[in-house]
DNA sequence: CGCATTTGACCTGCGC
DNA sequence: GCGCAGGTCAAATGCG
């Protein structure tokens, strides 16, 4: 126990610097755009309306650019300027330069994950909105029609974009429908074109208003490969795996609107080509989604899905997860078939998908769904699990310890803990010319890196969320300094306290 | 009887 | 404007 309160204490630390962290970086920015307005403000007195109304497009754009990174369901600091029955987004008065200064100081708290177990989120018992107000807060559309529309047009422009991202993931299933922890009701079937199987309709019915589709189809080529495609974000607390897939795939949403909205104004570097449809981009490197950072002047991010494809035909940008081609053991895979079932759904017997957190062989956490690992070592991408930041699941609610794979898992943990408290870590295999130097500059590199904290903030998230149907979960954190961080149940963490990510996939880069 | 699924009809967007 | 394909609706049907 005393062993225990000191990790704990630890893991409280580090919180408590990312915290910081987080904050002075915040300031930094609140302060770059006061003295922008400022700039701005001199400017406008001494120039035209014309290039006033300019200035300002400009600046609406910045906001709608961060807006647009919203992860799914957003929180209440978002919903609440939407209250009073105006869009924080159509505003072009200019005397709304403050609120668009709030919102851009407020755009980094509101960037979560995509589900909150907060009842505020529910749609049920919304007293002050109701399914439209959630609705029109999923994955925000980079659409410029929202800075000239208003109120119910927005909305439905909103709704239109937002089902245009989705996520597609390919796996191996036997069964009618994957078991991803929701629950799903059919609504329709159809013969798709170029396919004798038929594609299926599902709606969620966790809730009535929750808007989440999706459709399931086998390939046409193997019919033991299952194609979902999931569409829009949850409206209501989703279960600890729903809510893993539910996060995952709205951030793989998000990255697209992100993506294209950048991409619309050549700042996605990388994508400025056009990206083809379904080309398969092995090692999907979305590389300044974010404009957050770039207003901001903060390094680029990077999303990393391996296995991944971006399609945009039939004008539905989609990010297809491939999930049935072996990945190398760094990528952090491991079988489908391995980890917990939550059949939350007897309807649904079906092959588990497993969006359970796990450990690889790198005993590195697995973000809840198996593309959505933190874990990667090719082309100058950072291993977190090698280089010091080792995230454990023990013992966690799930029972995912009870699976032979993992007690292995954790029993080369153990070793290889033992190992690193008698020496620094050693060089990985895959990359045996890096030398301890090297190890400990990449590491804090790592570590200062926002997008780890990101990274962390939403593998902690993932855990603690839900209300504390968590709270057996534990997470061992081995920091930069190399000593293992352990939490324990005594941690208390509120999903909505400081817990902010605008991915839960963000990849760090090391250049 | 209630709920989920099935399935044909209908709607909508897009290309020609 | 027309046809096609994707997507949705809702009455009919099946099942526990």
């Amino acid at each position: 126990m005393v062993k225990v309160r000191e990790e704990n204490e630890k893991l409280k630390l580090l919180l408590s610097q990312i915290s910081r962290d987080y904050q002075y970086l915040q300031m930094h920015l609140h302060g770059l755009l006061q003295n922008e307005e400022e700039t701005k403000k001199c400017t406008d007195a001494s120039s035209s309306s014309t290039a006033r109304d300019f200035t300002h497009e400009q600046n609406i754009e910045e906001a709608d650019d961060l807006v647009s990174l919203s992860l799914g369901r957003t929180s209440s600091s978002i919903d609440q300027p939407r209250k009073d029955g105006r869009s924080q987004l159509s505003s072009t008065n200019g005397k709304d330069d403050d609120d668009d200064d709030k919102m851009l100081h407020g755009a980094g708290l509101a960037l979560e994950l995509g589900c909150r177990s907060e009842p505020a989120a529910q749609s049920t018992d919304n007293s002050s909105g109701g399914p439209k107000e959630d609705d029109q807060t999923e994955i925000w559309p980079p659409s410029k029609t929202l800075k000239t529309t208003r109120s119910g047009e927005d909305e439905v422009s909103q709704q239109t974009h937002l089902k245009k991202a989705r996520v597609s993931v390919r796996a191996r299933c036997d069964a009618p429908t994957m078991n991803d922890g929701c629950q799903w009701r059919k609504y329709g079937q159809k013969i798709a074109k170029g396919n004798p199987c038929p594609r299926a309709y599902y709606r969620c019915t966790v809730s009535p208003s929750c808007p989440v589709r999706k459709q399931v189809q086998r390939n046409s080529k193997d019919m033991s490969i299952l194609i979902t495609t999931y569409e829009g974000s949850h409206n209501h607390p989703l279960s600890m795996s729903a809510t893993a897939m539910a996060s995952t795939t709205s951030a793989a949403a998000s990255m697209l609107q992100s993506h294209s909205s950048t991409s619309q104004q050549g700042l996605f570097n990388s994508a400025t080509a056009p990206i083809s449809a379904s080309t398969n981009l092995q090692g999907l490197n979305f590389s300044g989604t974010s404009t957050l950072s770039q207003n901001s002047r903060l390094p680029q991010q990077h999303f990393y899905f391996p296995n991944s494809s971006v399609s945009t035909n039939n004008s539905h940008p989609t990010i297809t997860l491939d999930l049935t081609v072996p990945t190398p053991s760094h990528f952090g895979r491991f079988p489908l078939a391995s980890g917990s079932s939550f059949s939350s759904n007897p309807r649904y017997p079906s092959t588990s998908f497993n969006f359970s957190s796990s450990l690889d062989h790198n005993n590195t956490l697995q973000l809840q769904s198996p593309w959505n690992s933190i874990s990667h070592t090719a082309s100058g991408y950072f291993n977190y699990g090698n280089y010091g930041n080792r995230i454990n699941q023990v013992g966690s609610a799930l029972n995912i310890g009870k699976q032979p794979i993992f007690q292995e898992h954790n029993k080369l943990y153990q070793s290889h803990v033992q190992n690193q408290n008698a020496s620094p870590p050693p060089p990985p295999l895959h990359h045996p010319q890096m030398s301890t130097n090297s190890i400990a500059t990449a590491t804090k590199a790592i570590t200062l890196n926002p997008n780890f904290q990101s990274a962390l903030a939403a593998a902690l998230t993932s855990f603690l969320g839900n209300g504390g149907t968590s709270s057996t979960t534990g997470i061992r954190e081995n920091h930069k300094s190399g000593t293992i961080v352990e939490s324990s149940p005594g941690l208390k963490l509120k999903p909505s306290e400081s817990l902010t990510s605008n991915s839960i996939s963000h990849q760090a880069k090391i250049e």
